[in-house]
DNA sequence: GTGACTGCAAATAATTTGCATTACA
DNA sequence: TGTAATGCAAATTATTTGCAGTCAC
């Protein structure tokens, strides 16, 4: 779980000050269920703070993220949503039908970057991994339907 | 590699139309090194259809997306850039310097499923995973500099 | 010949920036 | 009090769509 205070001490501790708007930016990142648009943090933090702008949503997810307080988490097709943190170790399994998020641990790709090293020549320094599947409410919830024959195009072979 | 003559009698399986336009940015992308936005597709896919407009690349890219020709490439701050895909297997390793891609096989990820299925209980289906380093090039060309002191942070602490 | 494909321009959507004003420390 | 932070609106940037004309099959 993302931790509010210790996020609000980061904040001191780099020198940005604690407002009103950050903390409900915060508030509404650190409870969410699911990924999150810049759009949706706003509608829903402007119910703490109703004055806020969405230009300081984004300037605020933007110093939340480099403080390593949220992750930024991507789509297969679109792009740019927001989660809480956890302690900035694990990864997270994203639900492809309603953008719930969790987080998981015990991720070992480290172990492939020598592999990956010996094939590319690359140097490899960070990795990106991101698990995407149905919650187990929308397995169920689907599960009842017959079948929904979407065009889920699998994009790894591997 | 991207196999050219493949991916046209791909197009015709599907039913879509040969065109110049799509060939051209078929070759495009068949022969990037890096990663490549939409709009540096039409750049260069300009110089062999000049005529060529944008929303077409845009048009074109999609379908080689769904065919599984090329394959889309975020980033760890910005977003889609697209690749040739080699032959839809392995992953991608991305120059944060130069954008250049380059495969590797061998991903062991879904061993790591099942243990993310026991920590959140979402049914994972597919994966993403990429890879961020220098390519070798990039990595002489910066180790001839003092030091570059860049705030690249790191995303992954595990 | 005809329907899919295209270019262009206009419409949307997403994000960033400038600047006068406000409010934290 | 001084400076960083904010809201707003305008500016960018990225992407999609409508439509009349064109071209592959």
């Amino acid at each position: 779980m993302l931790d509010l205070s210790t996020v609000i001490s980061e904040l001191s501790h780099h020198g940005f000050k604690q407002t009103r708007q950050r903390l409900a930016v915060l508030e509404v990142i650190a409870g969410a269920q699911a990924r999150m648009s810049p759009a949706k943090v706003h509608e829903q933090a402007r119910q703490l703070c109703p004055d806020l702008g969405l230009a300081t949503v984004y300037r605020t997810l933007e110093i939340l993220d480099r403080l390593g307080a949220i992750r930024r988490v991507h789509m297969t097709d679109n792009c740019e949503g927001f989660a809480p943190a956890g302690l900035g170790k694990g990864h997270h399994v994203v639900c492809v039908k309603c953008g719930r998020v969790a987080e998981f641990t015990g991720c070992n790709v480290s172990k492939l970057v020598p592999m990956a090293t010996r094939q590319t020549g690359f140097h490899v320094q960070e990795h990106f991994l991101e698990l995407m599947g149905t919650c187990d409410d929308c397995y169920r919830a689907a599960a009842g339907m017959a079948n929904a024959h979407e065009d889920r195009r699998s994009r790894c072979a591997c």
